[in-house]
DNA sequence: TAGATTGTTAATCGATTAACAATC
DNA sequence: TAGATTGTTAATCGATTAACAATC
């Protein structure tokens, strides 16, 4: 929960300092998010003394500090498995470039999207993964195909030697234990609204 | 937490269904899911008494009484709003209609995609909007649109007098008090995954 | 120096787990 | 009756918050 908390923060700073601010407290921070300053204050003084008593946190100074912690201050290759809608959407999704996750190989298995590039990113043939991967050094992999062929794709990554893997298809699957494995759940949000629309109903 | 947790036994206890097991312990779902017996005995005791002693959860009978407190026993309508590659890949996600929520009107501004039907539902102009909500008494609105528009999009759907809001687009957005809103952010999970390759990289 | 705000300790709160009587 | 497993109470654990000395 920290690290979430701490990537949060560092999208707080980054627009805070696009807007020009120099410094912020922990008050203020924690007032955008509904938090409390102390555990502000904690999450931050847990990687380091990163504040000034009586004045807060210098803007550019915590962003740059988080960045570095959360592993956002360099580019991260990534491998998108999976081209269709949700590969699509995903490619397009500015949030990624936002924070330095670049992606830059697509796969796919069918032969009608392969070889080509999109914004200058090749999109590759399912099969020619574990080269490329290797090749490119991508240790990230976003798995973006259906149910059916999730485990595969997985299975796959883990042999080209991935590190870590965000599992967007609907389905558990498993991979070696030294490869961390995230699975986002796109429908159980939605589940937990129905939850409290039904007991308004009830 | 322990919402979603119920979320995560009902889909389950689905499967388990569908594999014809009869019955189920605490214990059994537990270790499926790296939690304790004791806390699913707590999740599900907290709503009623729903198992017997001696020979655990009757399977069938205790995914109706999950999906009726988390709503999923009855079909909600939906609208999706935006219908670009995201909106597109949610339209299609497999993960929406085994639980009971079927999108029932999309809407889009670009005319190039309005006024036809995909799979028997209708794409029709945003400014129908509210109209269309209305009349097909829809509750609940998926977001996925780009972050400019996502504002506009949400007045929209408060204005027609939804209950509750999914959102996709990579913005914070705003809406009534009583109106349950619902980020989604596609990159936080990306963002602590490479917190810890950062981290066995120092 | 006076005011502000940190970093940190101690107190509180809530969530998880262990233990066990109840009971199928 | 013996074995299994629940529902629930009490104990534990961890995370959040309050409070405050340190210090800019």
């Amino acid at each position: 929960m920290t690290i979430r908390r701490l990537s949060v923060y560092t999208r707080c700073l980054l627009q805070l300092e696009e807007d020009g601010v120099k410094t912020v407290s922990s008050q203020e921070l924690a007032e955008r998010f509904n938090l409390n300053s102390a555990q502000v204050r904690k999450d931050l003084a847990y990687f380091g003394e990163f504040g000034v008593r009586g004045i807060g946190y210098y803007v550019s100074g915590l962003k740059a500090e988080l960045q570095k912690i959360l592993g956002l201050h360099r580019e991260w290759p990534v491998a998108l498995v999976g081209f269709g809608n949700l590969g699509s959407a995903l490619f397009h999704y500015k949030g990624f470039a936002r924070q330095g996750f670049r992606i830059s190989a697509i796969f796919d298995d069918d032969p009608a999207k392969c070889n080509r590039e999109v914004n200058g990113v090749p999109v590759l043939p399912a099969r020619e993964l574990g080269r490329e991967v290797k090749a490119r050094g991508i240790q990230i992999g976003i798995v973006a195909v259906p149910a059916e062929s999730a485990q595969a794709v997985t299975d796959q990554l883990a042999a080209a030697g991935i590190k870590a893997i965000l599992n967007f298809a609907p389905v558990r699957i498993r991979a070696p234990r030294d490869i961390r494995l995230k699975d986002v759940d796109l429908s159980i949000e939605l589940e937990t609204l129905s939850f409290y629309l039904a007991k308004s109903a009830r």
